[in-house]
RNA sequence: GGCCCGUUGGUCAAGGGGUUAAGACACCUCCCUUUCACGGAGGUAACAGGGGUUCGAAUCCCCUACGGGUCACCA
């Protein structure tokens, strides 16, 4: 009865949770929820030169973040325990005497050196790198004569000639590779710790993972891993391979490449809405039934399918992530968006660390002025700047040709007046002020606003005035208006 | 280079023998609006190329081109 439908994601904890990491295990807890099945994190830390002790905080904040949740993982255990590789090696040593046992694995005696060196003959001759077989057939004399050196055996498979290994994939359908191609692989190294692919199959196995989802960068394992499940006689999950994300040039995305951001984390601290991310990323490669695109987790759970999951790799879109985040944006409760937008009005050195019941209010509603056309939180800064500065600048020729109006003295002075005269500064009170402009100079519409507008901010565009003026605040708009008089 | 996967507008993509080849983002126009944004209404724009199969191909087959993945004691 267990077991029905189970799915992981196994990333290896090397640094902070990346885009296409989260697509992928966002499909699993999708299908794992969907079928009530069970959602496992597991991390494949068997490499550990490249090991980064925060990894697997990193990847499960950004799991956690994005809202997915699982069922078995190193932080809350679970039944198929433990969750990590490194602390599975123990479970491992009968499959490798079984192997060994079998014929299906032997000892290799070269060194690095002696492959390294194979492989630079092999591409001189023009040929591909691939491990010959030399130590399938050693005789105990050779073996003694290696121990003796002291070298220390690496454990290899013994690939099957002329076979053809093939498998429906979820994603991809029928797949086949020829064993002739794949050379003789190591299975666990000389000190011991088994290699991804014999721990990922005998992780999958005891586990009891149904279906393998992962990226189309394991689809050539694949025919590796069914081998070894075929040697050790264990039943073969279902595999579905996701195609990959790429960057706005079509390529894979490097570590380096700045076109796109990739990870999780940075997306969070941006003040992007976790919906709105888990949202853009399930499309990436997924389309739903309908036409509608916005969908939220429990949406896609009973949405979401296999079945329509394209098999051709996707350019990651930052327009479309902006424009959906913005629509997010738009129906978050506005106190959130404040929350998201603080820390980045503090960093910029707009606002003090600890608020004044005063400037709380101020934030809000300024948070609340933008909140329309903010695509992420962090933009509130470059839209908060023109209460900030020093002097006004003019944007463009347009502004300096409003101002250049006949009109725009008188309108500017009889704002002065009213504003000068004013007793409180509210947002309400500015309605008023202009009416009374209007009534005393005689201009409306753009010729009574727009002059305000450019003489205060700079701008010819912008957010609602009234609340720009309260924004500014009585002091600074008697400066600035003060200054072009 | 071998093997594997892919290719519909700038991007995400629907469509799987007969369609005016959806929809979304972006872009453009118009409406709304004191401006911008929002919202609304329109618009530009695509089946990689060549051969088959078929009455008929974006859809099926082959070839080419292009892109990607992989060939590790990385995952």
């Amino acid at each position: 009865m267990s077991g029905h439908f189970r799915v992981r994601y196994a990333p290896s904890p090397t640094g902070h949770l990346h885009i296409g990491g989260a697509r992928t295990a966002l499909l699993n807890y999708l299908l794992a929820r969907k079928h009530n099945g069970q959602f496992i994190v597991r991390f494949e830390d068997t490499d550990q030169t490249r090991h980064v002790e925060s990894g697997i905080d990193n990847q499960l904040n950004g799991l956690k973040w994005l809202g997915l949740d699982w069922d078995e993982s190193v932080d809350i255990g679970g039944p198929y325990g433990p969750y990590r590789q490194m602390e599975r090696l123990g479970l491992y040593q009968p499959y490798v005497d079984q192997l060994l046992e079998g014929g299906n694995a032997y000892h290799c005696y070269c060194s690095e050196a002696d492959l390294e060196q194979e492989r630079a003959e092999q591409e001189a001759k023009g040929e591909m790198p691939r491990y010959s077989g030399r130590c399938r057939h050693l005789t105990a004399e050779q073996v003694e004569k290696f121990k003796a050196e002291g070298r220390k055996p690496s454990i290899r498979f013994r690939v099957p000639a002329d076979q053809v290994i093939a498998f429906e994939d979820r994603v991809r359908e029928h797949v086949e590779f020829e064993t002739n191609g794949i050379g003789d692989f190591i299975i666990v190294r000389p000190d011991g710790i088994p290699t991804y692919n014999f721990a990922v199959i005998l992780d999958d196995h005891l586990m009891q993972i149904t279906l393998v989802i992962r990226g189309e960068e394991h689809l050539s394992n694949t025919p590796r891993q069914i081998m070894m499940y075929e040697a050790l006689n264990l039943p073969v999950p279902q595999f579905a391979h996701l195609s990959l994300i790429l960057n706005q040039d079509r390529k894979k995305m490097s570590k380096r490449d700045e076109s796109i951001i990739q990870f999780i984390e940075q997306y969070k601290e941006l003040g992007y809405l976790p919906e709105a991310v888990l949202n853009f990323i399930v499309l990436l490669g997924w389309s739903p039934k309908g036409e509608e695109e916005i969908f939220s987790k429990e949406e896609l759970i009973s949405q979401f399918d296999l079945d329509r999951v394209s098999k051709s790799p996707a350019v990651f879109d930052m327009d479309k992530l902006n424009w959906m985040n913005n629509h997010y944006l738009k129906k978050s409760d506005p106190a959130h968006v404040v929350e998201l937008a603080l820390p980045h009005l503090q960093k910029a050195g707009f606002i003090p660390a600890a608020l004044t019941e005063e400037q709380q209010v101020w934030v809000e509603r300024l948070v609340g002025l933008n909140q329309e056309r903010m695509h992420y939180a962090a933009e509130i800064v470059p839209l908060a700047q023109l209460f900030f500065q020093e002097d006004v600048t003019l944007e463009n020729e347009e502004a300096k040709a409003v101002l250049a109006e006949e009109s725009v003295p008188v309108v500017l002075k009889a704002f002065l007046d009213q504003v000068d005269q004013a007793e409180a500064f509210e947002p309400e009170h500015m309605s008023p002020m202009l009416k009374a402009v209007q009534k005393e100079t005689g201009f409306k519409g753009k010729q009574l606003f727009m002059p305000i507008r450019v003489a205060l901010t700079g701008q010819t565009h912008g957010p609602d005035l009234n609340m720009t003026l309260y924004l500014l605040g009585k002091q600074k708009v008697v400066e600035r208006l003060n200054k072009l008089l």
